[in-house]
DNA sequence: AAGATTGTTGCTTA
DNA sequence: TTAAGCAACAATCT
């Protein structure tokens, strides 16, 4: 699923492809992805690429913003050469869900930008693309949390986030109105580095173990980003390159697998209705 | 074939 | 009053 890094490695991507260009049309194939008139976009240029939490924003002139989330199985697929006319694209090597064409039956929004096409696709329907002016976009980014590769994620801040709170750990990572841009891949791998079980409620951490935790949340979303994101399952570049972070998991979905620590077995519990993974002999409930 | 899965929202419960 | 728990959403996999 796009996290953070996921959403940062296409937004570099997807920044030397479209800066400075025009959209020129827009097709939406599902009205629930793209709610707003479509036509309120086209001709507008696109002045920046940006990335809050797991959003993605297109800011165009005129103050108003493209709010892409891509949810859990959200694509942005770049072709900087399409077929003229409205015959598929063919490409170059198979995709899972995806397929060998462009669009595929998982295409829910094409923007014709200069003279490339932008895919944006979502098999199970959950992402979206909002079209908002620069007030709503403030006030729809406030709620989220703490960034964690700004320098405001202090251990004080993190602290503050983490009192009050007697849910587990792993539950306040992922809860974007307290840091943003956590997903379960980097919660699980995060609180794995730290030794710390998922389990715990948040205000029962000492302050050694949230500064531990905070270091390592900005370790395994480095080393995502470096990476180039975790193609586990849908996410892929625009360009249909997949990323390799996956080939790096320490517990993400490797229950019954041994620890390349101490060699116990690692385990899934569920937590807020969610697979969580962790070492039993490296995170101790304590 | 029913149930689990996944991020987020919005409703219900405590 | 507010935190926490959970159904719902869509599609796929088991």
């Amino acid at each position: 699923m796009p996290e953070l890094p996921e959403v940062e490695t296409i937004r570099r991507q997807l920044k030397k492809a479209i800066l400075n260009k025009k959209i020129t049309k827009v097709e939406v194939l599902s009205k629930k992805q793209f709610p707003q008139n479509p036509k309120l976009v086209v001709g507008k240029i696109i002045i920046a690429v940006e990335r809050r939490a797991k959003l993605l924003i297109i800011k165009l002139t005129h103050q108003k913003n493209l709010i892409i989330h891509l949810k859990l199985s959200g694509q942005l697929i770049w072709q900087s050469n399409p077929p003229a006319g409205g015959q598929k694209i063919k490409l170059k090597r198979v995709i899972p869900t995806v397929g060998e064409f462009l669009p595929s039956k998982s295409t829910r929004v094409i923007l014709t930008i200069g003279r490339g096409k932008l895919f944006f696709n979502e098999m199970r329907k959950f992402g979206w693309i909002k079209l908002l002016t620069n007030v709503q976009l403030d006030k729809e980014l406030q709620k989220y949390g703490i960034e964690p590769f700004r320098k405001d994620f202090d251990q004080k801040s993190f602290a503050k986030a983490l009192t009050n709170t007697r849910r587990p750990i792993k539950t306040v990572l992922l809860d974007q109105e307290k840091i943003a841009g956590i997903g379960n891949i980097y919660a699980n791998e995060s609180l794995y580095l730290s030794k710390i079980h998922p389990a715990m409620p948040a205000n029962t951490l000492n302050a050694k173990q949230v500064n531990g935790l905070r270091e390592n949340i900005i370790k395994v979303l480095k080393l995502g980003l470096k990476y180039g994101g975790a193609s586990d399952e849908y996410y892929i570049h625009p360009d249909t390159t997949r990323g390799t972070y996956q080939n790096h998991f320490s517990v993400y979905g490797k229950s019954g697998e041994s620890c390349r620590k101490c060699r116990s077995i690692i385990k899934r519990i569920s937590l807020g209705g969610r697979g969580t993974y962790f070492c039993p002999g490296c995170q101790k409930a304590e």
